[in-house]
DNA sequence: GATTGCAAGAATGTCAGACAATCCGCTTGA
DNA sequence: TCAAGCGGATTGTCTGACATTCTTGCAATC
C-alpha cells in the first residue's frame, strides 16, 4: 500500500486561535465599549460554527473582556473610571513588588532583555505610533514581571493589564506623555539594573501614578 | 382574557448554575487533583448536553480551576507548592491592603457583621467540623475584602483563594491550626474595630503567614 | 520475560441544523 | 400622544454526526 503522505498543511483551526483573534481584536479597539456582538456575525467573520464560538466567548467573559448578559448575550464592557482606579490600583500593588524582586533576582541576560525592550520603547515615543508604543511599553513590563520569580503575579497582572487596554493608546498620545514615560522607565530600569529594590519600587510606583493620571486626562477629555 | 399562569415551576437550567454545580464539586474536592472529567460523564451526571458543558468547562478553566489539554479534555490540575506558595505570596499583597484598607473604611454595621463572621467561626473551631471551619473562616476574609473599597481586589483574590481551596481543609484540621487561628483572626478584627490600618495589616500578614505555614505542614504529611 | 508495534475502542474537536424563549423596535389602535 | 401588541432578530440549548486523536490491551518479536 502507498505510504501515507498527508502533510496536513492546514492543521485545522484551534480552538485556542478563535481566543486569540477575539480577544486581539478587543485589544486593538475594533469593537466600541457597549456595543454589542452578533454570535451569527463573529461566526461568519471568524469562520467558525456557533459552539465553537461560544466557548471562545466563555473563556474571554470569564477573563472578563466581554460580558454575557442572559438573553441579551455578549457585549463589550464599557469601563467606567471607578473600576479603572480600582485596577491601576492593585496593578500598583502587583507592579511594585515585581520590580523590588526583580532588581534582586534578575539575571544579567534577561537584564539585556530589559534593556533591549527599553531602547525599543525610546524608538517608538520619538514616532508618533501610539500602538508601537503601547506595545513595547507592554514589553517592558512584561519581562519585569517575567522576571519577578511568581508565576502568578505575572498572571494575574497580565489579567489586568488586558482589561484596561482600551485606554493605553489614548493616554499614551496624550501630549508629551510617551517621553515622560520613557523617563520614568528608565528611571525603573536604572535601579533594576543597580539592584536596588527599594528605588525600584520607588520607581515603579512613580510610573504607575503617572500613568494612572494621563489615563483620567485622557478619559475625561474623551467625554 | 384570563392571567397567564404559567408559574414556570424549573426555569430550564441556566448555565451559569452549571457552572456553580461543577465549581462546588471541585471545591468540595469530589474530584481528585490530576483526574481527567470525561465530558460525556458529566453530561448525564448534569442532565445537560456537550455543548453546553463545554461551556461550562471554558468558564472554569479560564478561572484555573481546571487544566483543559487539546485534544486530551479537562482535568484536575495537581497544584505543586511552587505554585502555591505563588499563590499564598500574591494573597499576602492582597489580604494586607485590604486589611489596612478596611480599618480605615469599614462601617459600623459591616464591623458587627465582621464580629458575627468571627462568632461563627469560632464556634466551628471549638469543633471538629473543618468544613465548617473553612467556610467561616472564609466569611470573615470576604467581609474583610468587601470592604476595602476596591472591588477588583476582591475579585482577584476571590479567584485565588478558590485555586488553593483543596489546601485549606487540610490544613485547617491540623491539630491546633482552628485555635491559632481564631486567636490570629481576632486580632485582625481588634485591630480593624480600632481603625487601627497599621496593626490590621501587621495582623492580616502575620495570620497569612501561619496559614501559609500550616499549608505547607499538611502538604509535607499528605506525600 | 520484556519490549515494541498495532489495532480497536474511547474521548475530544468541531460542525450543521433545529427550535423554544426572550428581547427589541415598530406599527397600530385608543 | 401614548400604550399595547406583533414580528423579526438573537440567544439558549439540544440532537446527532463525523473526523481526529489518544489510550489501552493484545499479539508478535527479540
Amino acid at each position: 500500500m502507498p505510504p501515507d503522505l498527508n502533510l496536513r498543511i492546514s492543521p485545522r483551526t484551534v480552538q485556542r486561535e478563535t481566543v486569540d483573534k477575539l480577544r486581539l481584536a478587543i485589544f486593538s479597539g475594533l469593537f466600541q465599549p457597549g456595543s454589542r456582538l452578533i454570535e451569527s456575525q463573529l461566526c461568519t467573520q471568524l469562520g467558525i460554527s456557533r459552539p465553537s464560538l461560544r466557548e471562545a466567548l466563555r473563556s474571554l467573559e470569564a477573563e472578563r473582556l466581554i460580558e454575557i448578559v442572559p438573553n441579551r448575550g455578549p457585549s463589550i464592557p464599557s469601563l467606567t473610571w471607578e473600576v479603572a482606579t480600582a485596577i491601576y490600583e492593585v496593578r500598583e500593588l502587583l507592579e511594585v513588588e515585581a520590580a523590588g524582586r526583580c532588581a534582586s533576582r534578575i539575571s544579567p541576560e534577561q537584564l539585556r532583555e530589559l534593556d533591549k525592550s527599553l531602547s525599543a520603547f525610546e524608538e517608538a515615543a520619538s514616532s508618533n505610533d501610539s500602538l508601537a508604543q503601547v506595545m513595547t511599553a507592554a514589553d517592558f513590563y512584561s519581562i519585569i514581571l517575567a522576571n519577578c520569580g511568581n508565576p502568578i503575579l505575572e498572571e494575574v497582572h497580565r489579567g489586568l493589564v488586558a482589561r484596561i487596554s482600551f485606554f493605553r493608546g489614548r493616554s499614551m498620545s496624550l501630549d508629551g506623555r510617551a517621553q515622560s514615560s520613557l523617563a520614568e522607565m528608565k528611571e525603573i530600569y536604572e535601579s533594576i539594573a543597580a539592584g536596588d529594590e527599594k528605588a525600584a519600587r520607588k520607581a515603579s510606583k512613580n510610573h504607575l501614578l503617572k500613568a494612572k493620571a494621563a489615563a483620567k486626562m485622557s478619559m475625561d477629555s474623551a467625554t
